[in-house]
DNA sequence: TCATATTCTGACCGTTTGGTCAAGATGTTT
DNA sequence: AAACATCTTGACCAAACGGTCAGAATATGA
């Protein structure tokens, strides 16, 4: 019933310490950012002699990399919610579950990505230009449709996506803000929730996002530029 | 008509050198991270020699704290119209569009800070505990006091904060993500008056804004967790 | 058991970095 | 012009860093 057949001898020995690197990578790189971290702290975090780290990952540049593919891969799967949904409501509403849980459960992934993209993005640019590119583009698409079908106000989806990644990311990326905000104390279940469900709310009811309503108009003229 | 007197001699050199520094530190300190910047590039940019650099700034720790505070200054100065507004499409709407200028004209501060409070906020802690804390909950206030007004629907005030600060940044720390699913192109004015736009009315349809409506009870029943 | 492949690690190295310093250059004051 | 304060700068240093390497340790297969 586990996720993948238990590896024994050298095979294991290589996963196993090949993903302890990568996780404690991650938090470094996160916390100190690429020219922060150094290779001692990540092998001390993964109670390996640094010299071991080289041996699986030849340089920090390389160990970098693998820690933002994960990243990324991550980032897409989450993304596939999108895709199944007759509307908004479903569609929009179930992404921002997913990105929300994935700012909850891996806030140090999309500090990674942040900073690498802040940084211009000299690892990923390639992604960019490319995965995330169509990505976006295929799922402004599917926004254009539901606009059409009047399910929602005429938005152009790309300003809407950025709301969508900076809101849910935010609660990641500036987690150390809120935590000080909320009187030093993290986000308990029910504030988690709360946030949410408020995201949510503002995003859905602020496209006028309706289950279905194919044959109704839209409530106010397109004052929003659209896409050109 | 100057904005400040014009100095001399010795005076000015220090000022227009401190000036000059400063910038320079920001775009590095943007561009590359804390640990990534060095006195080196800061120089270079600067057109100063790097033992100059030291007389000005004893070390690089003081050097990045300067250019964090100066952020933090201008991050307040804009923050003001919020205040004098009588509901808030006026108040909210007036902050989202400051926000948004900043976002434009000053990137590069925007980024310094988004790292820094990534990174635990090791230098501006005592900030966010007391200054951002205080902004922070007196504007709450006033924005209950709106929703008691009837002039918004009932909305945590700190997640709607969130929402705004995401949001707006966003166009700053991510710019380079933007800019590259905009095929390339950096954005026109055009297009950042569409965003200014789409954020706005979103926001303020997501939250029921409207100019007054005393005596209005809210729209829905308050599913929103209000603040404890 | 022995030969082979893989994993581990302390010691080491060249480079880069933040920071220092002494001496010179430039402006200011009397 | 002389005495003083401030500013400038090339040369230098100790520390930290990414990365290397030879050889020890451990597992695998015949």
């Amino acid at each position: 019933m586990g996720k993948s057949v238990k590896l024994s001898g050298k095979a294991a020995i290589r996963e196993v310490n090949e993903r302890n690197i990568l996780r404690a990578a991650e938090l470094v790189f996160a916390e100190a950012g690429f020219g922060g971290a150094t290779m001692q702290l990540i092998a001390d975090m993964a109670g390996l002699p640094k010299a071991n780290l080289h041996y699986y990952f030849p340089t920090k540049e390389a160990l970098y990399r693998r820690v933002v593919d994960n990243i990324f891969q991550i980032w897409l799967e989450a993304a596939a919610v999108f895709d199944d949904a007759d509307g908004p409501v479903e569609g929009i509403g179930a992404y921002i579950d997913a990105k929300m849980d994935l700012s909850r459960s891996h806030p140090a992934g999309s500090k990674v990505w942040a900073a690498e993209v802040m940084h211009g993005a000299p690892v990923i640019q390639d992604y960019l230009e490319t995965t995330l590119r169509e990505w976006t583009e295929g799922r402004a698409k599917v926004i254009r449709r539901w606009i059409a079908d009047g399910k929602m106000k005429p938005v152009d989806p790309n300003y809407l996506m950025y709301m969508v990644w900076a809101t849910t990311q935010h609660y990641a990326d500036f987690g150390h803000q809120i935590v000080t905000l909320n009187g030093g104390e993290p986000f308990d279940d029910e504030q988690w929730e709360a946030a949410k469900t408020t995201v949510k709310s503002i995003i859905l009811a602020g496209i006028g996002a309706t289950t279905a309503n194919p044959n109704a108009k839209p409530a106010m003229e397109p004052k929003i530029t659209p896409l050109r």
